[in-house]
DNA sequence: TCCATTTTAGTCCGAATGGGCAATAATGCT
DNA sequence: AGCATTATTGCCCATTCGGACTAAAATGGA
């Protein structure tokens, strides 16, 4: 007769990982989950899965799903923030012009790197959960006041047309995020991979050429 | 002792729809609910609350979840068509400039009125189902063979810097979707409802002020 | 009129979900 | 050495899921 092995309840000598780390596994597989199926649709349990832990883990650590949410998005800024800044701090000793094509440059990089981001953004912005006004506070409006100010700069020395600047962002960010947000669609209509160094620079061309002419 | 009212099984005297209308029901509550939760997050019962019929009708009509899925995506086509095909019947008759800006007018009107499409092409990127084959050969292939001869044409003829098609085609088709996908993100954002004619004319004028110059 | 087909709703099932909680090994303070 | 805290697992719960099946009203052809 043979009796399921009674797995003993408690901590297992799993030892040897920093604690830390066991956090930042979790926030990683948390931003690639629910990038991948929302926040309903995530569950607690793949989640750990994919971090190689238990959910009640994941519950511990972050108390609720909500909570785990939240913690997620402020690891998502602190990814962007580390990203970002070596080029702003290039950018902000150029001229306009060229202080635009490094953010586009840099900005175009990040898109290629986390396509989680704008993923996120696309399944969160529907709804009008507490979790779009959150994002819209401390993601969208710190972005977009950046960028107002250098494209107004661009439209009186003349280098784009002028126009309102609220179409104009969500034109230039959904133009430098799209073949990395849809990855797995340009990989069935044409077998390419975008994430390629060579693909990331082609769209940043394009890009750059389009709007700066 | 009040019973639970015992409602009999079978079918109700709900008389009076047209049977066609229960099938059109179904499908424009599917597209709804698969573009805010993705394939899995989708549930049948959510789909039938919207449509206001029980799960069960949803599987006598189209068998399976997968089924439902391909029924959907047939109909969004069908949307699609219906509302590109006046426009395209104008633009064929247009010099090439013309015919672009006429082209873009309605695929961003399009965009406006069924942002579904655009979320579920973002959610079903994601992983290598076989769903994203489908699209990739249904939607996504006629939709560029189409666009690419004519922006072929446009830089030949100057209009456009000479650039590879394809990346400008995710620019552009981004772009042209963008304040519409993320309409809850420039609505927490801004208070803008961007499914207003206002926005609809702003936008449009705004992404042909930029490429046409 | 009768009866087969179509269209609808209710119920049961096994699996998975978020959350609550107890058990326990490791760690670190005193 | 002893003890409180931290980090981790296993298990239980009510709810919900997709799906299979049953019950029955409406419809239309014979």
């Amino acid at each position: 007769m043979s009796e399921a092995p009674p797995r003993p309840r408690g901590r297992p000598a799993r030892n040897d990982r920093p604690v830390e780390e066991t956090r930042e596994a979790i926030l990683s597989a948390a931003l690639d989950i629910f990038s991948r199926r929302g926040f309903e649709g995530a569950s607690l349990r793949d989640i750990a899965a994919a971090a190689g832990l238990e959910h009640s883990l994941v519950r511990y650590h972050f108390t609720d799903k909500a909570g785990l949410w939240r913690a997620a998005m402020s690891h998502l800024i602190a990814l962007m923030d580390a990203h970002m800044l070596e080029s702003w701090r290039t950018a902000r000793t150029q001229p306009p012009v060229e202080r635009f094509r490094t953010m586009v440059r840099a900005y175009v990089r990040y898109c290629a790197r986390h396509p989680e981001h704008a993923r996120i953004m696309v399944h969160e912005t529907m709804g009008d959960s507490d979790r779009v006004t959150w994002i819209a506070e401390h993601i969208i409006a710190p972005q977009h006041r950046a960028l107002t100010r250098l494209l107004e700069t661009l439209m009186d020395e003349g280098h784009i047309p002028r126009s309102p600047v609220r179409p104009l962002i969500y034109i230039l960010s959904a133009a430098a995020q799209a073949p990395f947000t849809l990855a797995g669609e340009v990989r069935a209509a044409y077998g390419a991979d975008t994430s390629s160094a060579a693909e990331i620079e082609a769209h940043t061309h394009a890009l750059l050429g389009l709007v700066l002419r």
